[in-house]
Parts: structure tokens; sequence; C-alpha cells
DNA sequence: TTGCTACGATCCCCTTCAGGA
DNA sequence: ATCCTGAAGGGGATCGTAGCA
């Protein structure tokens, strides 16, 4: 590139930085003095690169403030190193902590998160939230709480989707589900209560359209029929204290209840509470039973007997096996590492005789 | 440029859709018979395209299912519409609140939301956040909560910052702070305290990097200055119910303590706890005040007497600022509707004379 | 190592065509 | 007729990067 002054143009160049306001690559090759295709092979760690050539480049790189224009990589490679994920827009524990997990997950991969929250009980909302997540051009889709009466998921064709739980429709999508059968742990905090001496076990539900409340109550159906007992109806919460409060008056007149199952610790503090409030005694005339381990359920008053949840597990996996959909990549064995576990406190104890 | 058959090209240009795997506009235009720019204008609701056109436009986009690539959208305008949000990756409940706040207010602006978590305590990890943000390519960021030792906020300059806390080090960065001063509702809260009869008030502070914590203890601390009582130093929680918990053991043999704000609802759960597994009463021997009104805190043992929180009025302003700064308007002046709220409940009383 | 080009949209500017003055 | 104005739509350059020769 020998050029002579005679043939300096006239197109007097600006320090261009339009539209995105930002430095270009071809900048920084011209102060490098090398291609813009050199600087791409060393923001890509290609080879081929001397390592001389690479130092000037990214010196270069580094003084005029240059970073890779995200949206003209995506363009050329198809590709935006992003996940999408559909989040119950919810402060509820467990929901708050997938997300936590996911993001840390997704990071670790070299993927950024994109999130698109969902309106409990609104109709269509989760295909929405993919429709926009699409639109945004994620490489994968992760449902963290595929809370809906009726998904289509009409538009899952275009990327890979995960679901961290299972849907009520799963008609023919190719939806993968990662998750582990929460069903083993609720059967795990019915038998403790039957093991107690117990008769039999109440329960109270979580909102059918959350497959985890659904995955609690088999496991706590199957606990009973494998034992022979009786089955009582469940009662119907809304993960919240306050539906649990409420469940805990209805069963306050009825002295046959002498154990509760709850799907979350929150409305297991709920019946706790209404007991208390009406002069009777936990776990004395009524054993509680949570599930979650919220970090604040040992400090309850009584500390709460309770299943103790790892997200982590279940959302690395299905961050793991998105991205090996995406990246083509064999899916590895899923490592169910982890198995739920019972922590006893004192909200349990065998029934007065 | 005529082209006689005999150039005609031997590129044989197949049904082409790589690599995004997706149709673009011009097979659109193909398919309704317009030019790619028709379609453009059809999609971004530009005036001059007849009715009739527009109708087929959208009938042949539907039938390819078609959508605007973002990716090449962004690459010209130099805008995403997408906000970065620097989170803190946890799920306490003050954060997964605003959280689903954000995500909703700039979901209703238009705006879509890219999440880069924060690790607690890990020097370095707010600018890393931004610079991964920055690197995604979104048009403002939201500082949720800033909590870091010392921020350097280097890379802000690049598009508008608003932060919902005070920060540190608000050394000249362009940051913008959108929040309520919450020294007044901690305030409020010991206040009620000396109003019952207490001769000062004890607190369990949050941990310091959180602007949050020290706003509440700005406000502790004006209180008891304003009405001349003594400041006993505060004890240091980390806003989960095991630091609470701790803090209530530690004032176990000192009589003289009689009531504590609590810079959290966990934290004062945990405080409680320690008492009432020492034998003493809440309130009788201690009254004990939260703070964010947790939707549990009705529920424990006993109801907790707390501070509402709304966030979404700060969070709702916060995300109108950045996106007023983003499209270049005149900012709005906040209307700060809301105050926070105390909620008497049964963990406070008349000290023991 | 380097150019050249494509990726898919936007932006600026152009042409065409009615209809009215 | 000439000129103009506004609607309707097209053409080409361009954004910043990665693939191919």
């Amino acid at each position: 590139m020998t050029s002579n002054a005679m043939l300096v143009p006239v197109t007097t160049v600006p320090p261009t930085l339009p539209p995105s306001g930002r430095p270009a690559g071809s900048t920084v090759a011209r102060l490098a003095g090398v291609s813009q295709k050199t600087v791409s092979r060393v923001f890509n760690d290609e080879p081929y690169v001397s390592a001389e050539v690479r130092e000037r480049v990214l010196r270069a790189a580094e003084q005029l403030g240059y970073r890779p224009n995200s949206a003209a990589r995506a363009l050329t490679s198809g590709r935006t190193r992003r996940l999408g994920v559909v989040w119950l827009g919810s402060a509820l524990y467990g929901p708050a902590q997938m997300l936590v997990g996911l993001e840390r997950a997704a990071r670790d991969l070299g993927y950024s998160v994109s999130l698109a929250a969902t309106t409990q009980g609104e109709t269509g909302s989760v295909d929405a939230a993919i429709g926009s997540l699409l639109s945004q051009g994620v490489d994968g889709i992760l449902l963290s709480e595929p809370v809906d009466d009726q998904p289509q998921l009409r538009l899952t064709s275009q990327v890979p989707v995960v679901s961290l739980g299972r849907l009520t429709t799963a008609s023919g999508t190719d939806v993968e589900i990662a998750t582990q059968d929460w069903a083993a742990a609720a059967a795990l905090a019915t038998r403790h209560l039957l093991d107690l001496g117990h008769r039999t076990v109440h329960h109270v539900r979580g909102p059918q359209t959350w497959w985890a409340a659904r995955d609690r109550e088999r496991g706590w159906r199957q606990a009973l029929h494998e034992t022979g007992r009786e089955v009582p109806p469940p009662l119907q919460g809304d993960w919240t204290a306050a539906s649990g409060y409420a469940a805990g008056r209805a069963v306050l007149g009825r002295p046959e209840v002498t154990a509760v199952f709850a799907a979350n610790d929150e409305m297991a503090l709920g019946v706790v509470r209404a007991q208390l409030e009406a002069g009777r005694d936990v776990p004395g005339d009524l054993s509680v039973v949570g599930f979650d381990d919220v970090p604040s359920a040992a400090f309850f008053t009584p500390p709460l007997t309770t299943i103790r949840q790892d997200f982590d597990t279940d959302v690395h996996t299905a961050v793991e096996r998105l991205v090996a959909r995406i990246e083509d990549r064999a899916v590895a064995a899923d490592a169910t590492g982890w198995h739920p576990e019972l922590v006893v406190r004192s909200s349990t104890a065998a029934p007065r005789t």
C-alpha cells in the first residue's frame, strides 16, 4: 500500500464512527497498519497471526476503545450467542433462584441472557414472550416456568427450546425437558410424616398451571397410595403465605387432620400461622412440612421441616443441553448428581395419641 | 446496467436463507412483487404505502414466517432497542422484585432486556457486567443494585446509565440516580418505636456496599439524633435471617435493648427467632421492626411490623428516564407519587416498665 | 496474510404518476 | 400546455464483521 502524496484522496474521512458511535474494526486496522480481516482474526483467536501483529492490533484496539460490534457479527454469522429466558415475572423464591442459576450457567458457556417475562394467568403470554425473544434473534430459548393454559409454541421450530418443567401440552413440539422428577422429593416429605405415625397426610398444592405444583402433588399421591392410605382432597393454594393461611384455617375444625404437606415453604408458613393464631400447637396438634428450604425456613417459628431444593443442578444441565443443541454437539449424558433432601426441623412430630 | 443474456451469472441462487436460516425481507419482496424497501416500509409503519400493497406484503411475510432481522436493523440504525440490566445475582426479595418491574417497564416502552449478573463481593464485577452489556450493544444500562467496592464505571461514556441506588464512588461519572430517599422510611420505623416509649432503638444493618443499607442506617441515625437519643453502635448483618439471628443472640444478655430496627424483614425474622428460642417474648421483651414488607411478613410469628416498599415506582421512573435519555427526549419531571408506609402488626409494643 | 463480498436492513435520493393551478 | 405538489415506490450506498479464494 504505497501511497504517494498526489493520490491522497479527496474524501476527507472524518474519524468515522456513525451510526454506532463506536470505532470499527477497520479503524483499528488502519491504526495498526493491517487489514480489517486481520483485526477480525485477532479478536476471534484465529491462527495465522504473528504474535507481533496481534500485539499491535490489540494495542490499537485498546487505544481506540474498540470492541467488536455484536450486531455485525450476528449478521454475518447468523448467531448471536444469546439465550432467551422465558421467565415468570415474579419475586417468588424458586423462579428467582432459577434465574440466578441460568444467568451464571449461560455466562460460563459464553452466552448472554435476554429476559422475557410472562404474566401469570394471561393467556398466550408464553407465546408472546417466545415471539419477542425470536425477534431479538436469540440462538435458543429456555422455558424457566412454562406457566400457561395452552401454550401453542408454534414458533419453536426456529431455534432449540429447552424447558425446565413438564408442559401441560407437549403435543408434538420438539421442546426438550430437562428437569428431575420432583415427585420423588414430595414423596419423601409425605413418607416422613407417615413414618412419624400420622394416619394420612393432607396437601396444600400450588397452582395447577405450574409443573412444579403438579409434580409435588403427584409425589404426595404416590406415597399415600404405596402405603395404602386414604388420599384426602388437596387444598388449593397459590404459593403465597396468605393462601396457606386460608388452607390452615379451613382445617381448624377438623381434628382428624394431623399432618399437612404444603407445596412450598411460604404456604407452610401460612398453615402454621393459622394454627398458632387459633391457639393450637405446631407440631403438637398439627405437623407441617414445606418444600424448597428457603433460607428463612430455619428461622420460622417453629423452624420448618422441609425439602431442600437444589435448583442449580437442573438449571445447569438445562443450559448445557440447550447450548449443545445450538452448537450441534452431542448432548452429554445427563449427570443427575443431586438428590432432593429432607431437612427435619421442628414443625413435625408424632401425632398426639 | 444492461445485462445481456450472455452475462447472466453462473451463480444459481438457491432459495437463499443462510446463514440466519430465516427468510429475508428481499424474499418477501419477491413474493409480494414489490421492492425490498417497500417491505421495510411496511414493517416500520412508514407512510406512502397503499393499503393494498401493505396487505400483500403482510400476507407474503406471514406465509414465509418472516420477521425482521434485529441484527441487521441494529447494524444500520445503530440502536438495538435493548436495555442492559446489571443485577445482583440473588434471589433476595428486593432485587427480584425490582427485576420484575424493570422488565415490565422496559417492555411497556418497547425495549427488551439483557441481564448481566454480578457476584456479590467480587471486585470489578459491576464493571465486568457493564462491559458485557456494552459488547452486546445495549442502548442504555440500568444499575439495579450497584454493589461493589469500587466500581470504576470507566465504560459508561458510551451509553446512558441510570442507577437505582446511590453509588459509593460517584466520582464525576455521568450516572444518573433515580431513587427515592429511603432514609425517610427508616426514620419512620425508628420513630414508631420511640413513640411507643422505647429509650432508644438498636439497628441491624445490611452490608455497607448496598446503598439500600446505607440509606436505612442513615434514616435510623437521623431519627435518633432529632429526638436527642443515644445512638448505639449498629449490629452488622448481611440481609439473611441467619445474620439477624446472630444479631439477636448478641443482644440476649442486654436487658437495656428493648427495640430493634432491622434493615430488612429476613433479618428481623432472625432477631425474633433468637428471642423466642431463648424463652423471651416478642414484643413483650423486645420490639422488632423490619423493612420491605415481604408477602410473608404478615404470617410470621408474631406478624411483623415493617415498612412497606414499593419498588415499582422507583423502577418505572428509572426506566423512563433512561429511555428518555436514549431517545434524546426531555426528561419528564419526576413524579414521586408514592411514599413509604409503616405497617403496624404485632411485633412491636411499649417496653415493659 | 490480504482483498472482495455477502449478510439484511436503513437512509438518502430518485423516478413515476395523478391531479390541480 | 406548463408547472407544481404530493403520493407511491424503487435504487444504491452503507453499517461492521466473517467466509472464501
